[in-house]
RNA sequence: CGGGGAGUAGCGCAGCCUGGUAGCGCACCUGCUUUGGGAGCAGGGGGCCGCUGGUUCAAAUCCAGUCUCCCCGACCA
């Protein structure tokens, strides 16, 4: 391509609403463009990224098995209203009337569809397994959409769904789609991770995410460098203390602790450590009120909460009159002791004794509390925060934090949408059993800033070599008569005939420019034609890392050339 | 939705406090000169100052309302 042909309008300047280091680059490097928020416009080099993305993930999927269709972005509400999720994604979709004021949704994901499309044709265990995936874009109206295409309202995303008559049969595909993920993160060029990770408003019993590192990603996941544990932080899991100290009883008693509310003053007050404090949250759910109890130090981790009581959500209740109306009390003060509301408590404060807790009476504390004796029914589960220094759960070894940028994620989706839209097939005993159903979804437009982010410098995006969008490029430099502008010409032609896919710096522009553009848009391999390297006999080479070396043209036939500098485009 | 910030040329910004001809840099167009890491000179085009209403002889500027965008949080590929 010749980039006096091309449409790159690059930006010296970087765009004011841009903070994320991917978000910057694609703006100034010409490859994305707002349109409004959460909107973007792919210009013709970022066009080109996405679609070599598509093409190794299609690749993979394509190997894996998986036959690829199209399912329509406009869906009626009528096919949502049935699986129950039209009121789940709620605000979440985009939602429209068609003129007769029937309602429809832009499809923030596919399982509706695709089960709707299975059902009708799919009525043997003898056509299972099967396996069926698209790339389309998707809708979701984000709270906040943010960082460019990072988390955009319209994405490109490849989902796939799988149809089965056994879990066993679901776990086969399952693994064979891992290691197909593996294979797309690996041949982009990604430094990545899987981790156990919720399945939100997907549902099913069991899910990884595909985690991209990068300071500046939005997700936290913990890992482990002894054994090959990894999870999602919103529900991992953590070496509870093991019940230590066997402490006498003592009798619970009612102390002042007038106006303190928070965990500092109530331990400096009655002079006991804040780990000697159990905290109390009350969190409304769709079942109605629960007590959620973790140690002073800790925090809750809501997504705990929500999964273990199979909620759809957990509100932190946060009003005062609520509070004093459930406790007696306002928030300094509440406490488990006589709540007549379901009580859980982090596993890691079972081991307590002689505990210090709101006493549901303004000003006052309960010191001395155990579980047995004074706490009936309450529930251990996981429900604090990982924390640093947190240990693992499998090894205990200590267990590493990382940021990262969720890229992939797959479910095990068990039953759930079968059930509700009825997707049901024959056994072989001629029994109708609903299918078992897995999904798989890989965020294509994610993955650009995903890979930008593990691959820049000062200079700009520095692509990797499965999705550059151009191999190489040659830069034109001078004023020698035509000599140069010949043999960039020439360069270019022999070497886009031989089908490499490079480009032409042939704009009238100054050297300066040339280069930092080149840096700019990350092509791994300049090739500069310029009357310095003519005059020693040279066109010289040099990598995006800043490597240079020289080939000899000096009464070279110009195939040779082209032969040698094909070797280095590789 | 809670908290913070911003809307003036394609982009980055000044002007607003103290009302009176709408400015600067980059980009763009023309010409000449230049050409190895974002060239120089000369000339030129481009604006419902987010929108609506109010105050005033007069509003980018003061007042009220409203919309949009960005950042932090809750949600998510």
């Amino acid at each position: 391509m010749k980039l006096s042909n091309y449409y790159l309008p690059t930006l010296k300047e970087t765009p004011a609403d841009a903070e994320m280091e991917s978000h910057k680059l694609m703006l100034k490097a010409g490859l994305i463009r707002k349109v409004t928020a959460g909107v973007y416009s792919y210009l013709p080099m970022g066009f080109k990224v996405l679609k070599k993305i598509e093409r190794v993930v299609r690749e993979e999927m394509n190997r894996a098995g998986a036959l690829e269709i199209k399912l329509p972005i406009i869906q009626p509400a009528d096919l949502w209203e049935e699986s129950g999720r039209w009121a789940d994604f709620g605000p979440e979709m985009f939602k429209l009337a068609d003129r007769k004021e029937r309602k429809f949704a832009l499809g923030p994901t596919h399982e509706e569809i695709i089960t709707d499309l299975v059902r009708d044709e799919l009525h043997s265990y003898k056509d299972l397994p099967l396996v069926l995936y698209q790339i389309n874009d998707k809708y979701r109206d984000e709270i906040r959409p943010r960082h460019g295409v990072m988390r955009s309202r319209e994405f490109l995303m490849k989902d796939a769904y799988s149809f089965h008559d056994s879990q066993e049969s679901l776990d086969d595909t399952y693994e064979g789609m891992y290691q197909a993920y593996a294979n797309v993160f690996d041949r982009l060029g990604l430094d990545w991770v899987a981790v156990e990770a919720p399945t939100g408003l997907m549902g099913g019993s069991y899910s990884q995410e595909f985690m991209a590192l990068a300071d500046e990603g939005g997700e936290e996941i913990v890992t482990c460098d002894q054994c090959n544990y990894s999870s999602n932080t919103e529900i991992a899991k953590y070496q509870v203390a093991s019940d230590g100290k066997r402490e006498e009883l003592k009798d619970i008693k009612e102390v002042e602790t007038p106006g303190m509310e928070s965990v500092e003053e109530v331990a400096n007050h009655l002079e006991v450590p804040t780990q000697e404090i159990v905290k109390t949250f009350i969190y409304r759910t769709d079942d109605g009120l629960v007590a959620a109890l973790v140690g002073g130090d800790d925090s809750i981790e809501e997504m705990k909460l929500i999964n273990h009581l199979g909620a759809k959500k957990a509100e932190m209740v946060s009003s005062e009159e609520e509070i004093r109306q459930i406790t007696g009390a306002n928030f300094g003060s509440i406490g488990p002791v006589g709540l007549d509301i379901p009580v859980y408590a982090d596993l890691d404060i079972k081991s307590m004794a002689n505990f210090t807790v709101g006493a549901n009476k303004n000003g006052y504390h309960l010191k001395n509390v155990n579980w047995e004796r004074d706490l009936n029914d309450v529930q251990f589960i996981n429900l604090r925060q990982v924390e640093k220094g947190d240990h693992c759960p499998k090894c205990g070894a200590k267990l590493n934090f990382h940021r990262s940028i969720e890229v992939g994620q797959i479910f095990q989706l068990g039953t759930k949408y079968s059930d509700s839209l009825n997707g049901e097939y024959h056994d072989e005993e001629g029994n109708l059993k609903p299918y078992v159903m897995g999904c798989y979804g890989i965020g294509i437009s994610r993955i650009l800033p995903a890979v930008i982010q593990q691959n820049y410098d000062e200079n700009g995006i520095k692509w990797t070599d499965s999705v550059t969008p151009f191999s190489a490029e040659i830069i034109v430099i001078g004023s020698d008569e035509g000599k140069s502008d010949k043999l960039g010409i020439d360069l270019y032609q022999k070497l886009s005939e031989e089908g490499y896919d490079i480009l032409l710096d042939d704009r009238d522009e100054s050297p300066g420019v040339k280069f930092n553009d080149a840096d700019l848009i990350g092509i791994p391999l300049k090739v500069i034609v310029g009357p310095r390297g003519l005059k020693e006999g040279v066109v010289e080479v040099e990598t995006r890392e800043g490597k240079t070396d020289e080939l000899e043209i000096e009464g070279k036939e110009i195939k040779e050339t082209v032969g040698q500098l094909g070797e280095k485009i590789g």
